[in-house]
DNA sequence: ATTAATGTTATCTAATTGTTAAGCGGGCTG
DNA sequence: CAGCCCGCTTAACAATTAGATAACATTAAT
């Protein structure tokens, strides 16, 4: 299981804080945990965690000042914080999300859809980071504008289209399954059927030409070299 | 038939241990058998089982608990659980994977049953761990590309062939039979004749020359050393 | 020399992928 | 708000190719 973040969780319960903390673990993250705000703000300041689970009913520093403090430091732009919330305290979903939280999810927790929404977070984070660009062959495959240049010329596809270009591109050679292409371009909660990807195949064929992406049939599909 | 892995068996019924243990060790697996979690753990410890079959209701401890404590101790990273679930309690079924366990077989236990669940979780597991890439003679065997590079010269082999070839070279000299041959590469569901595999030997020769894969007669084939 | 095992070729089928077209829904514009 | 465009998905059909088998040829062992 290759580890994809690091995680600092936060609530005064201990035994929802190890629950949390052992269903991550077990999903590959580096876990922190902390009892409450006051305790939790050291402990980010050093481990520089991807991602913040915070508790909003917290005793000494409650969810929402914490998250506020932890917006408020430019250390931590880059880190994503998530609210924990009773369901019934919706109230708190809105004034969390006005604290500057960019997720929030409810108790009680089951595992599933924690992981599930973490990995989802983390992987949009994690591509908003990657490279912005990548040069292979004669193509410059550019995030910024979602273009794709072939010397002066300008190709545009469409954003499904360029994500599943950008990840074949982005390890010319490797042969990427079906499995691998749902899982990086559509994410977990995959509800479209795996020929959906031919389509999108063949419509980057058409713009770009045949000679990029080959087909190991049986396996999957890769970047040519 | 050759020893593939060790399973610790974990179950306070010590008859259906002894049926399990025995079906087991028939078909070539090292057997190590406990009566609850709490006498699972420190033999597992020691002995650092591929497989972990886990009966759910046990006295002392629970499968559930044990898994957790398993799936939480990093030693056991390479280690699948497998719950032994009665049929009626289908519940326990979402429990326990959620609890981390990797599959789960249902009671009452058909030995063909059982041995097929365990092959095929133990054969994807190897494939798992197994090496991407294979370095012999004057050959580089990519799982990556799924191509077999020769100096400059890259040469293409349908999967099947591919993979006949990249299970002899993962042992060079080593006499593979035709049984051998089946099982690893088409799996456990083998629904056809062996003679296949001499048509996928002898395309592979076709593609690579004849130096690499040997036939010994009456027992199966090798990669020539 | 006889026989069993393997090599080789040709053919058929089933699985996989290519390709086209149609439907749906969201967002934008007038 | 209506109407249109566009991206995404799916379904349906076509094309392709890997894989399986049978049939016949050849080889090696006793």
């Amino acid at each position: 299981m290759d580890n994809i973040g690091k995680i600092l969780v936060v609530d005064d319960e201990a035994d929802i804080l190890e629950f949390i903390s052992y269903n991550l673990k077990k999903e590959g993250y580096e876990v922190y945990t902390a009892l409450n705000g006051k305790e939790a703000l050291p402990i980010a300041k050093k481990t520089k965690p991807d991602l913040i689970l915070l508790d909003v009913m917290m005793p000494v520093m409650d969810g929402i000042e914490t998250c506020k403090r932890i917006k408020a430091d430019s250390d931590f732009d880059q880190t994503y914080v998530v609210f924990l919330t009773a369901r019934s305290e919706d109230y708190s979903e809105i004034e969390g999300l006005d604290a500057g939280a960019d997720d929030y999810i409810a108790k009680p927790i089951k595992p599933k859809v924690l992981i599930t929404r973490l990995n989802a977070i983390l992987r949009r984070k994690i591509k908003e980071m990657a490279a912005p660009s990548i040069k292979v062959k004669d193509l410059f495959i550019d995030r910024e504008s979602f273009l794709i240049y072939r010397g002066e010329q300008k190709i545009a596809l469409a954003r499904k289209e360029f994500e599943l270009l950008f990840l074949l591109a982005s390890k010319p050679g490797k042969v990427f399954t079906r499995e691998n292409i749902l899982e990086k371009v559509w994410g977990d909660e995959v509800l479209v059927v795996d020929r959906t990807i031919d389509v999108h195949i063949r419509k980057i064929r058409e713009k770009l030409g045949d000679e990029y992406i080959g087909t190991v049939k049986g396996v999957g599909y890769k970047f040519e070299v």
